[in-house]
DNA sequence: ATCAACAATATTGTCTACATTTTTGTAGTC
DNA sequence: GACTACAAAAATGTAGACAATATTGTTGAT
């Protein structure tokens, strides 16, 4: 779907990469416990593998290791939640920018393809697909920008959003609107950088704006505050 | 030096951070060998652990592990050099502009004791202590910034750079000027953004222009291609 | 009946031993 | 003398066992 390249890493990567997925998708709530052993089995690799991809995720803030407790899903404050959609919005136009200057007219169809996945998915009633796609339109912006490290960065981002929003959505929500997507294509294609901006940070703002980051969500993990 | 919080990670983190601090400080050249007992005993540790940390530096893009042959030094190409200059223009001047935003004026005193101990390093002549603190500089810029997520976007982009300088530089350079770090205190302290964003920009652009990114440096690992 | 101390269980953390693979060294053959 | 085939060595990858720690369940005393 996305990273039509990089898709040979190692074989911690995949587990990485299937974590990150299933956290990206909201099949894995925020503050989830992470077995090792289990995480083992339903991969069918050796328990050291699991430690080192769980590594790798906590390094990336998807994960938080309790040293003797174990591994469980991040569950990020109000101030990290804020920090991530203030980042975002500065790397996704700078991705946008980036995009405009470098995209070819052969490039484009790339996208409406991608989008018209994402209709389709939406249309059907498969949310799981529709989260994935719209999470996966936003990285192959980033990939067609032609920066790798702009990639990373906002697939950090985004799986960050995923678990943000996770928490703190106050409606239930779409995650991203496909429409608004189909709008930032328009403007790609007229190479209309100032106009592509706009719609990518008022689409971003959208999805913060759904969000309610007034007061701090007790952590799922010493309930004593929660509970009092 | 940095990070006045983040020092209580965990082991693993420790382990990162020190095989970071000697990439970073060009006392592991890129390409280098990693044993993963050499580092165990180093560390004094167990490989388990060490194996852990490697996966960790191989999604920072520090180290490259090949399966069954072990784990290198990253030797990034020329078009991943371009990129992380490029990225890092980006995210320094979004650290200046919120930098300016939110610095108070009690803190500014940090960057300049900062600024002291890099010239005192400088005028001792001790390259070590100079490189390590010319990177912290930048670093204690976006931990004054207050995003905590552009701090370790900077992270990885300058021990990359660190990288990139070690193999692309065709003069023998100073990594940062000083001078220039003092000019930028003063632009931050007078709230100049537009003069502050230029300083750095201009900053940036004297580290990269030092280096010759004309022509692809042949991996050192497979040198068929380099002495046909 | 409630609470505290203690035992049982489960999970993480670590170490050791072994299998696999790559590299290096050596002997044998033409 | 050079090349090939094989053997030895070294390093990585993996599995299993064991120790340490936290959680849960149980027993007993007040």
């Amino acid at each position: 779907m996305y990273h039509s390249k990089e898709t040979v890493t190692g074989p911690t990567a995949e587990i990485c990469e299937r974590i990150w997925l299933s956290i990206a998708e909201k099949r894995l709530r925020p503050g989830a416990r992470l077995k090792e052993e289990q995480l083992a089995e339903i991969f069918d690799v050796s328990r050291a593998r699991v430690r080192q991809a769980l590594a790798v995720l906590e390094s990336d803030g998807l994960v938080t290791i309790v040293p003797n407790r174990g591994a469980f899903v991040a569950e990020p404050g109000v101030d990290e939640a804020r920090d991530v959609f203030h980042v975002r919005k500065q790397i996704e136009a700078r991705v946008v920018e980036r995009l405009i200057d470098r995209i070819t007219d052969a490039q484009i169809p790339l996208l409406e393809a991608h989008l018209s996945q994402e209709r389709e998915a939406d249309q059907r009633g498969d949310t799981s697909a529709t989260i994935r796609l719209s999470g996966g339109f936003h990285l192959l912006l980033a990939e067609l920008a032609g920066s790798s490290f702009l990639f990373g960065i906002l697939r950090d981002l985004i799986s960050r959003s995923s678990l943000i929003t996770a928490i703190y959505r106050s409606q239930h929500l779409h995650n991203c609107g496909p429409d608004e997507h189909g709008a930032l294509i328009e403007r790609i294609r007229a190479r209309d950088k100032k106009g592509a901006m706009r719609i990518m940070l008022d689409h971003l703002q959208h999805v913060e704006d759904e969000l309610d980051l007034t007061e701090e969500i007790p952590t799922t993990r010493d309930l004593r505050q929660a509970l009092v």
